[in-house]
DNA sequence: TTGTGTTCCGGTAGCGTTACCGGTAACGCT
DNA sequence: AGCGTTACCGGTAACGCTACCGGAACACAA
């Protein structure tokens, strides 16, 4: 690129045709990829543009083309930030999505406000965004139905309870919950500790809060376990309030599953101030990313969250159905995975 | 609002003029604040607007308005993910300035893919952006110039060798490394060994690198001690790695200090494995952001690395910037905090 | 009366692009 | 020669908005 270092005042397609010599009309033909174009012309035209350093304005192109069929796109991810304690967790899918839009060559927008139906509905009428990413999906959520009604794109990371048609990508928490739980008798543990998310977020019908719960029920009567759970906010020091509560309520419990890896250095200290050792006298098992779950000492036994890659897929979702809005309905339901590593062991005692 | 369903095709500012019975030119007016409008004919105006959920065209308005005065802004965070190993660092900077944002009525892009000189152009040619956040920012960067020559806003969150004229938000890095050393040095520790960023980064200039090693150096004169230390990639096993090496080198130190929080359980497991005990038989300082010092175990004596606060106010100078481009440009360098928390003490046999 | 403001509002020319229509030249075929 | 057909290109009306100009209506003073 010849740097004319001065000329920063901004280029027009007319300024590019006229040192071209050639038609607007050929410009842009050539700007969209169009056929009807010498080959000649075209690369005339295209060392103008390469030598000049002209980029169309995106404004200009939105406004002509409908703001539908515009070449560069821009998708929002919606996460809102209010109920504040949020964690490390969310921030991964924020770079899985970052990631997926600049490779998709997709402008990545991130909006942490909470949101009622107006903004939603004008960020796509003031043609701020080409489609959006919901999270935060509560089971009755309105936020689907409404962007479907308006014929809006839209894809959610988690799902509502009724989720026939929408596009989504979620863990399966029921699952996730029972898998846990499942390894942990399987190792011999019988009495084993819950910490779950807080019950406020359950009552709210938040999808994972509900679901892990659901999922809860559903292991504790496959297994034959007697019900020992904490609901609460998802802190170090409320993580580890819960645990010396369940330690209290039966002393006998040789293991924990909490969902939520970033707080479970709660859960390890509090077992370290009633002298239990992990995994030796106690084992813990979380739903966490790997990076948390590697990050916490012992590293843990855990089921993998993948959040970094549900939000690439999401955002490549997404970007499919603008490119293609007839296509298919995807619907991603991830099965839960753990990973061992040395938080769990067989109880003292076990066979 | 009035849920007029079906009308789901977009209304222009002419639909609103006609159904106020009143002209283009006085929707606009209304709608960008001017005055010349009698209160009457606005609230009438207003009625139908919001009757309608009308919402302005960004698109339009950006091209009818120049593209510099536009209402709704929108500002980049620049954050190339190629060298990988990236951490919840970088995370934190990206919720305070999404949070910043959110505030300000701006929209919040961030792009993961690096850049070359063309593509930071174009952002800004093509009207993508009004404004970007720098990041990753060497000594001898050539994007302030650049930039700067083009007259195109930007904040830096970093800073180059010579920064003279540039905004910017930094961590004193220098003084960081001295403080903790200090601290250690107070605590009456003489023999520690020192983790720093890799040595190709500091190759490549990377501000962070160059200066966590020029304070190192500071700090060795300073208070006398012999060097001590380890340039490697900041992940857990490198670290774990590095950390068994120092041990073998100087099986006598007392303390250490690493300039990354989130790759300290490496350094942490290899003394347990070692036989020393944090803090008890080996202290460990560290360069972390708060959220990071809670979650590792024992909890980090750290120098506060304040990410979100950083990015906060890197997005907060960026808009003001952008609404009064004359103003004073803004330069903060902040000092470094230590937090005390559980992984030092003093060494065994100190006084 | 005329002049001088003031307050409010309408008309319209852009902003930079794309979509559409139409035109010209060259070529091939009957 | 005459007539499609194709390959290429130019002209221009939108797109939805803002900026600017100018005009109507009214008030008030000289």
């Amino acid at each position: 690129m010849i740097q004319s270092s001065e000329s920063s005042e901004s280029l027009t397609i007319a300024d590019i045709a006229r040192l071209a010599q050639v038609s607007v009309s050929t410009v842009s033909r050539i700007l969209n990829g169009k056929p009807d174009v010498a080959e000649v012309t075209r690369q005339r035209v295209l060392k103008v543009i390469h030598d000049t350093g002209y980029s169309p304005d995106v404004s200009a192109q939105r406004l002509a083309s409908g703001a539908t069929v515009a070449k560069s796109r821009v998708i929002t991810l919606l996460f809102p930030m209010d109920h504040a304690e949020f964690t490390q967790l969310e921030l991964d899918f924020f770079i899985g999505a970052a990631a997926s839009c600049s490779k998709h060559d997709t402008f990545f927008n991130l909006m942490t406000e909470p949101m009622d139906a107006d903004h939603l509905l004008n960020l796509f009428r003031s043609g701020q965004t080409d489609g959006v990413i919901l999270m935060q999906i509560r089971m009755d959520d309105w936020r689907p139905e409404l962007l479907t009604r308006h014929d809006y794109p839209f894809v959610m990371i988690g799902r509502t309870s009724d989720n026939q048609h929408y596009r989504y990508i979620d863990l399966d928490f029921d699952a996730a919950v029972e898998t846990a739980i499942g390894y942990l008798v399987e190792q011999g543990h019988r009495r084993i500790g819950f910490i779950a998310r807080p019950a406020s977020a359950r009552a709210q019908q938040i999808g994972p809060s509900v679901r892990i719960m659901s999922g809860y029920q559903r292991a504790l009567e496959r297994y034959r376990l007697a019900p020992l759970y904490r609901e609460v906010k998802l802190t170090v020091p409320d993580v580890y309030e819960a645990t010396l509560e369940l330690l209290d309520e039966a002393p006998e419990l040789t293991a924990i599953f909490t969902v939520h890896g970033a707080s479970s250095p709660g859960a390890i200290r509090a077992l370290r101030d009633r002298d239990r050792l992990v995994p030796d006298d106690c084992s813990v098992v979380a739903l966490a990313t790997e990076r948390i779950a590697q990050l916490v000492t012992p590293a843990l036994t855990a089921i993998n969250f993948p959040t970094d890659t549900m939000g690439y897929q999401a955002a490549t979702m997404l970007i499919n159905a603008l490119q293609q809005p007839s296509a298919p309905v995807e619907q991603i339901l991830l099965q839960p995975r753990l990973a061992v590593r040395e938080s769990a062991s067989t109880p003292v005692g076990a066979t």
